[in-house]
DNA sequence: GGTGCAATTTTGACACTGTCAAGATGCGTT
DNA sequence: AACGCATCTTGACAGTGTCAAAATTGCACC
C-alpha cells in the first residue's frame, strides 16, 4: 500500500498510473520521461533524480533498468542514431532522386535533423560518451552501421563523379565533419541566426558538387 | 600562522609558496592550476574545490576572483581564443605564402590546433559556455574578434577565386563548419586513428580549392 | 605610529547530485 | 502454499557549486 501514498504525492507520472508495486515497464516509461526532461530543460538539468520522481518511482529504481547515468544516455542516444539511419536510407533508396537530389538531402536533412533535436543530437556526439570506454555496447551496434552508411553514400556520389576527391574515406570524413561542425555550431548558438540553416546547408552542397564544365 | 599549518597539509600548490594570507596573485594561480588539472583529468574531473586545493586555498576564495564556475572556464577559453587568434593572423600575414598555401595551413593550422589542445577546445566550444546567456563579456570580446578574422580571411580568398561559392558569408559557416567539424569528431573520439588528422585536413583543402582548369 | 577601511580569505552551511548496501514487496513457478 | 527472483524502497555516503557570516591582512590616511 505504500506505493499508493507515493503516487498520491507525485501523482505527474509520464505513464500511466502504476498498476501495482511493480511498474510493468519502468525502463520504457524512465525513457520517455527522460526525453521529456531532456526537451524542457535540456541535458545539463536532467537528473536520476529528477528522472525518478517524474516517473513515479524511488531514486534508486532506475538502477535496475540502466547500470548507470551513461547507459541511460546511450540507450536514448542509440534511439536517435536509429532514426537518422531509418531516414537517411530512406532518402538514399528513394528511386524517384537524382544522385544530385539525394546528396542535397542527404546533407540539409542531417543538418535539420540535428537542429530540430538538438539536444539528441548532443547526446549522440558529446564527449562523454564515446571518450574513452563510456559508450555501451548497444550504442556501438546501433551508431556503427549508420557511420558506415553514411561512407558507402558519399563513396557511391563519388564514384559517380557527382562530388570531388580521390580517396573515398578521407572525402567522406570530410563532409561528415563538415555536416557535423555546422549542425554543432548551429545547436551551441554559435551560428545564432538558426533561420539560416537552409542557406549554409544549401551553400555546403553547391560547394561540393563538381561543376560540370 | 593558519596558512602556514594549510601549507603543510597541501604543499602541492601550483605557484610558488604563498608569502602572506593574502596570496598575491591568486587569479593567476587558479588558471594556471585549472589548466594543469584539466590536462591531467579532463575538463570533467574538474570541480572548484579539488582547484582550490592544488591553489592552497580554502574552497571559496576563488569566488573573490571568478563570480562562477562558469566565469572560470570563460577565462581559459578566452585565453585559447587569443592564442588561436595570434596564430591564424600569423599566417595570413605571413608575406612568404601564397594565397593557396595560407588557405591550407589555416585548414591543417585550425585541426591541428584544435587535436593538441583538445580540452581547452572543447572550452572553447563547449555548449555550456555560448548557449544562452552563459558566456561572459570578456569572452565576447576576444572571440568575436577571432570569428571575424576567419570571415575576412575567408572571403579574400573567395574575392581572389582561390575558393568557389558566391555568397562570403555562407561560404565562410560551411568552411568553419568543416574544420570545425573534423576537430570535433576527432576529439570526441569518433575518428578513431588520430594519426590522419594531417591527410583528412589536406583532403577538405582539395576539395574546397578550386580547380584551375 | 596608530587606526579604520576594503580587499581577501576562511569556516559553516545548504541543497543537490550519482551511487551503493540492505531491506521490503509482489509475481511466477514448483 | 512456499520459495526464488526480479523489482522497488529506504538509508546512507562522498562529492559538488554556492551563499552568508566571520576572520585576517594590507594599505591609505590621520
Amino acid at each position: 500500500m505504500r506505493w499508493y501514498i507515493a503516487s498520491m504525492k507525485s501523482p505527474d507520472r509520464t505513464q500511466t498510473a502504476r498498476p501495482s508495486y511493480h511498474h510493468g515497464d519502468l525502463r520504457q516509461a524512465l525513457l520517455l520521461a527522460a526525453k521529456a526532461l531532456i526537451a524542457e530543460a535540456g541535458i545539463d538539468n536532467l537528473s536520476l533524480r529528477k528522472l525518478a520522481e517524474r516517473a513515479g518511482v524511488s531514486r534508486t529504481a532506475p538502477y535496475h533498468h540502466f547500470s548507470d547515468k551513461n547507459d541511460l544516455l546511450c540507450a536514448i542516444a542509440a534511439q536517435g542514431f536509429r532514426r537518422r539511419h531509418q531516414a537517411a536510407q530512406d532518402t538514399f533508396n528513394d528511386p524517384s532522386l537524382t544522385a544530385a537530389q539525394k546528396f542535397a538531402e542527404y546533407i540539409c536533412g542531417y543538418v535539420r535533423f540535428a537542429a530540430e533535436n538538438p539536444e539528441e543530437y548532443e547526446l549522440m556526439f558529446g564527449r562523454n560518451i564515446w571518450k574513452q570506454k563510456h559508450s555501451t555496447q548497444e550504442l556501438l551496434d546501433v551508431a556503427y552501421p549508420c557511420f558506415q552508411h553514411q561512407l558507402e553514400m558519399i563513396t557511391s556520389w563519388q564514384a559517380s563523379g557527382l562530388i570531388g576527391g580521390d580517396n573515398p574515406l578521407r572525402t567522406s570524413q570530410v563532409i561528415w565533419g563538415t555536416v557535423h561542425g555546422i549542425a554543432k555550431l548551429l545547436i551551441d548558438g554559435i551560428y545564432t541566426d538558426s533561420a539560416q540553416i537552409e542557406e549554409v546547408s544549401q551553400c555546403a552542397v553547391t560547394l561540393f558538387i563538381k561543376k560540370a564544365s
